[in-house]
DNA sequence: GATGAATGAGCGTTCATTCAT
DNA sequence: GATGAATGAACGCTCATTCAT
C-alpha cells in the first residue's frame, strides 16, 4: 500500500468514525455532508470521492459492527446451540445500541426504499440477518445438535422477530424498554423453551 | 351542525383520506403538502387550516384504525383472554398493514423526535399500545381467568415486542416476511404457551 | 347613535387598542392580522370591516395620540412662542416614546412606499408634523411675537429636522438616547438661540 | 491570491453592487434574493455561499460608502475643526443619499432587531456613527482646537442627532427636504454657533 | 355586522452533488 | 486525491384578503 493509499484509508476512516458520533446525536436527516466533512478536517468534495451518495455512508457505518459478530461467533465451535443464540442475541442489541436509534431509523428506509441501494441487494439488513440466524440453526442440524427435520425456516423468523421487535422498542419506548437487560431475559426463559422440542 | 361545519369536516377527512393514499405508495418524504392538496381538490393553505404542521397528519392518519380496536374489544367480555388477545393481536397488524410501511417508519420518527406531539404525551404510539395490552391483561386479572401474581408487565413487553418485531420484520424484509400469516402463527404457536403458567 | 353603531365603535377601538400593544411589543411585520383579532375577541374578517388594508390600523394608531397635541396648544393661546414650542417638543416626543420603535418605523415606511395611501396625501406624516409646526410659528407672527420677515420655513426645517433626529436617535441608539431629556436639553439651549434674532 | 478567490471575490462584489442598485429601486422587501442573482447572473444558491441571511448583505452595502469618510478625514489633519466637521456631515449625507431611502430604512431595522448582527456589536451604526463624531471632536480638544472642558458627548449627542434628523427628514418628505443643501444650510448658520463656546 | 374556512401567491433557505482548478 | 465555489431543484409554511353563510 502506497502512502497514498495509506492517507486515503485514513480519510475514509475519519469520515466513517465522524459520521457515526454526528448520526448518534442528532440522526441522518439533521446532519448534512458539509457537517461531517468539516467535523472531519475535509473539503466537502472529498466525501464524494469515497461514497457515491450520502446514503452510502450509512452503510459503511451499519456493516462493520455486525460483521465481527459472524467473526466472534466462528470461534464459538465447541459451544452449545442455546449459547451461541444467547451470544448472538446479546451483540445483536449491543451493535443495535452502539449505532444508535438515528442509525436504527436508517436501516428501515435504506432497505426499503426501491432508490436505494438498488444494484445490491445483499447489502439488505433483513437478508443479511436472516442469513446468520439461518446459519447458526443450520449448523447445529449439521452438527447434530438440532434434530433434522427442525423447522429451521420457522425458528428463524421468530428470532428475527424478536431481535427487531426489542430493536423497534428501544426506539419507540423513549427509554423505557431496556434492551439488553430485555434480551437477556427472554434467552434465559424462552430460549430453551422454544426450541425444546428440537434439541436431540 | 351547521353547514359549515360539516363541510370544514368533510374537508378535513378528504385531507386524511388522500393523504393516506399517497403516503401508502409513496413515502412520507417523498409526498409533498401540494400533492395532498391538489389531489384533494383544496388549496395549499387549507391543509394548514387542519394542521399546523406537515407531520401532524400522521397523527391523524394512524390513530383512527388502530382506536376502533379498543371499541371492538369492549364487545368481546365473554370471550376468553387467549381469544381476546389473538384478536388484538390480529387487528393490531391488519392496522399495521392498513397504514402502510411509510406510515409506520413515521411512527418511530414521530415517537422518538422531541420537537414532535410534545404538548401531547399521550398520543405516543408506544405508550399508547403498551396500555391497551396491559389492560387486556389486567381485565383478565380482575376477571379471575389469570392469577393474581401475573406478571403483567412481563407479559405485556413480552406482546409489545412481538408486535413491534412483526411490524418491522415485515418493513423491512421487502414482502418476505407476511405479517398475518405470522401473527396467526405466533398465536396458535406461543401464545397459550406463555400464558399457561398464570391461567387459572 | 344606534346601539348596533355604538358595538361598531366599541369594536374597532378595540382592535385600535390591541393593536398598538402588540406592535409595541414585536412590530409591525410579526404581528399579524389574527394576532390581534384573536386577542381583541373578534374574528379575522371583523378586521376587514373596520380597515382595508392592515397597514391601514398603523395610521389610526399614529394619528391619535399628535392630534390631541393640537388641541392642547389650542387652549396656551396667553402663552408665549417658547413655551408653546417647548411644549410640542415634549408633547412630540412623549407621542413617540409611546407609539414605540415599531410604529415609528412604520411612519417612515408608510409615507413613502408609493402603494401605501397613495390616495390621501394628507396622511403623510411629515406633512402633518411640518403644517402643525408651520402654524405655530406663523400664529407667533400674526400676534407679533415674532418678526414679520421670520424664515418661518427656514425655522420649520430646523424643528421639524431636531425632532425626527431625536426620534431617530432614540429608534437606533437600542436605548442609549434618552428623548424625553435631551428634548429638555435643546430647548433649555438652544431653541432661544435660534429663536432670538426674530423676537420683537 | 489564486484565480480561484479572485473569482470569488468577484462574484460576491457583482452580488453587492447588484443589491445595492436593486434595492436603490425598489426597496428591501420588495427585492427577493432571485431578483439579485438573477440579475447577478449567478444562482441562487451562491448567495448563501457569501451571505449567511438575505439581511446580511445590506450590512456589507452600507458600510462601505462611511468607511471610506474616515480615512478621507485623516488626509485633513491640517484643517480646523469646523472644516472637517462641515466636510463630514456633507460626506455623511452624501452616503446617505448614495444608499437610498430604502437602505436608510433597513438601518433603523438592523441595529435594533436582536435576531440581527447579535454577534457584532461593533457594527451597529449608531455607535459607529456616534464613536467618529466623538473621535474628531477629541482629538480637536487634543489638538487644543477647542477648550479642555468642552462636553464632548453633549455636542456628540447634538450633531448625531442633526445627521439622523436630516436623514429622516430626506426619508420622509418625499423630497421635498433637499439634504444635502440642507447640510450646508446648518453648517453655516449653526456649527460656529454650536461651538463658538468651546473654541479655544 | 360578524364569522372563519378557503385561498394561493410568495419566499427564504437548505443541501446533495458537480467539476474546474 | 483534494478542494470549495457554484448549482438549482425543492418545499414547508405564512398570511393578507375574500366571501358565502
Amino acid at each position: 500500500m502506497t502512502k497514498r493509499q495509506e492517507n486515503a484509508k485514513k480519510t475514509k476512516l475519519k469520515l466513517v468514525k465522524t459520521a457515526l458520533e454526528l448520526f448518534k446525536d442528532t440522526g441522518f436527516y439533521d446532519i448534512n455532508v458539509e457537517d461531517i466533512t468539516k467535523k472531519a478536517g475535509v473539503s466537502k468534495g472529498t466525501f464524494y470521492t469515497y461514497f457515491k451518495r450520502k446514503e452510502d455512508i450509512v452503510l459503511e457505518i451499519s456493516r462493520a459492527p455486525f460483521s465481527e459478530i459472524a467473526e466472534e461467533l466462528d470461534l464459538m465451535k465447541d459451544k452449545d446451540i442455546i449459547e451461541k443464540l444467547t451470544y448472538y442475541f446479546r451483540r445483536f442489541m449491543e451493535c443495535v445500541e452502539f449505532s444508535g436509534i438515528h442509525i436504527c431509523r436508517q436501516w428501515t428506509r435504506d432497505v426499503l426504499d426501491p432508490n436505494n441501494v438498488p444494484e445490491n441487494k445483499d447489502s439488505q439488513k433483513w437478508d443479511y440477518d436472516f442469513e446468520m440466524l439461518r446459519t447458526i440453526l443450520e449448523n447445529a442440524v449439521l452438527g447434530k445438535e438440532l434434530k433434522s427435520d427442525t423447522p429451521i425456516e420457522l425458528l428463524t423468523h421468530i428470532f428475527i422477530c424478536e431481535l427487531y421487535g426489542m430493536m423497534t422498542c428501544w426506539c419507540m419506548s423513549d427509554g423505557k424498554f431496556e434492551p439488553l437487560q430485555w434480551t437477556e431475559q427472554f434467552c434465559n426463559m424462552q430460549l430453551e423453551n422454544i426450541l425444546k422440542p428440537y434439541l436431540t
